[in-house]
RNA sequence: GCCCGAGUAGCUCAGUUGGUAGAGCAAGCGACUGAAAAUCGCUGUGUCGGUGGUUCGAAUCCGCCCUCGGGCA
């Protein structure tokens, strides 16, 4: 997309994708292209390493520190990106959870969904008592934080930190356009990541050997090409259920923004996308 | 032309000895504090292929017709 503004302005984009801060994901994530930058900085973009499981925490420093470097040389921050959660904490903070013990970690996400509940109910049962036993990552989440810190979760979540959205000035803009008009732009969009090499990056990705249940190998469409790859499925449907995956994603940030996000930033429904500019403008000068 | 099988939700299919239907997936809505492109919750009226009959009552039994497989000619 071009972003005029950042042509007239000096600015740096910054990405809030939890996807396309993976290096190991360059056309998956549908990372920006060389062409598609038109020569303005970007940052935090594929630069972890997919060895790594990326956090909203470890984002939202990174994004403050970006932020504040682009500040310091007078450079307009512009974020870009889907990633909702990465965002409020960046702007609201995050609770001064210590580091989990890697052991307990991983021990805990090896259990099975309803032990670890069973557990939770044991150790933490405020926690326990809200969640749905079903609830898989948050479950487990609550319970290494009891485990590995000796104190629940709603201990820690009384108080958040490191939010900066009282020190600068922001000019939010929600896209939400029509649905029918996404969905067949995530349609196309799988058969374009196919021509540009999607299925050999996915074949790098495997051959890295990485434990199935990081970040990156959780990507959409890692999974679907992983198994057209392995010949368990052919082409039409990996892509079909890649589609398909990319539709429920995307319904998913339809319900997060909408319903997340402060109601007063602005939202822009039209699918007027050549206006993207006229109306960021628009905003900046408010 | 004859024989067999199948026609039930958008898709794949369950439906016991006749009591007017239900799962998975898809779809929609929602939740969301260190894996968030993740994880989870809620929502199921559809001429049960058509038509005629048997019956108090038919997705279910019988006749005829249509469509799609397969086989025999």
């Amino acid at each position: 997309m071009a972003l005029d503004i950042a042509k007239k302005q000096p600015s740096v984009i910054i990405n809030a994708d939890s996807a396309q801060v993976y290096g190991d994901l360059t056309i998956l994530s549908a990372r920006p292209t060389e062409e598609e930058m038109q020569g303005i900085e970007h940052q935090l973009f594929g630069y972890i390493d997919g060895i790594e499981a990326c956090s909203a925490a470890r984002w939202a420093s990174d994004a403050k520190t970006a932020i504040a470097e682009a500040h310091a040389r007078d450079l307009l921050p512009i974020l870009v990106g889907g990633t909702g959660l990465y965002v409020r904490i960046l702007l609201d903070g995050i609770a001064p959870i210590p580091e989990i013990d890697p052991e307990i970690r991983q021990e805990i996400r090896q259990m099975e969904t309803l032990e670890a509940y069973r557990a939770l109910q044991d150790l933490d049962p405020v926690s326990a008592e809200r969640l749905n036993a079903t609830d898989t990552t948050r479950i487990q989440r609550a319970l290494e934080v009891i485990r590995s810190t000796g104190k629940p979760l709603d201990h820690w979540q009384k108080h958040k930190t490191g939010g900066i959205g009282n020190q600068i000035k922001l000019h939010p803009l929600l896209l939400l356009p029509p649905r029918e008009w996404l969905y067949e732009r995530c349609d196309r969009r799988l058969h374009e990541m196919i021509e540009r090499g999607a299925r050999q990056e996915v074949e790098q990705l495997l051959s890295r050997k990485l434990p199935a249940n990081l970040p990156v190998m959780r990507a959409i469409g890692v999974a679907e090409i992983a198994a057209w790859l392995a010949g368990d499925i052919g082409r039409e449907v990996a892509i079909e259920r890649a589609q398909a995956a990319t539709r429920q994603y995307a319904k998913r940030q339809y319900t997060w923004f909408r319903n997340q996000s402060p109601p007063d930033w602005p939202r822009a429904e039209s699918v007027d996308s050549n206006n993207i500019d006229g109306i960021i403008e628009t905003i900046l000068r408010n």
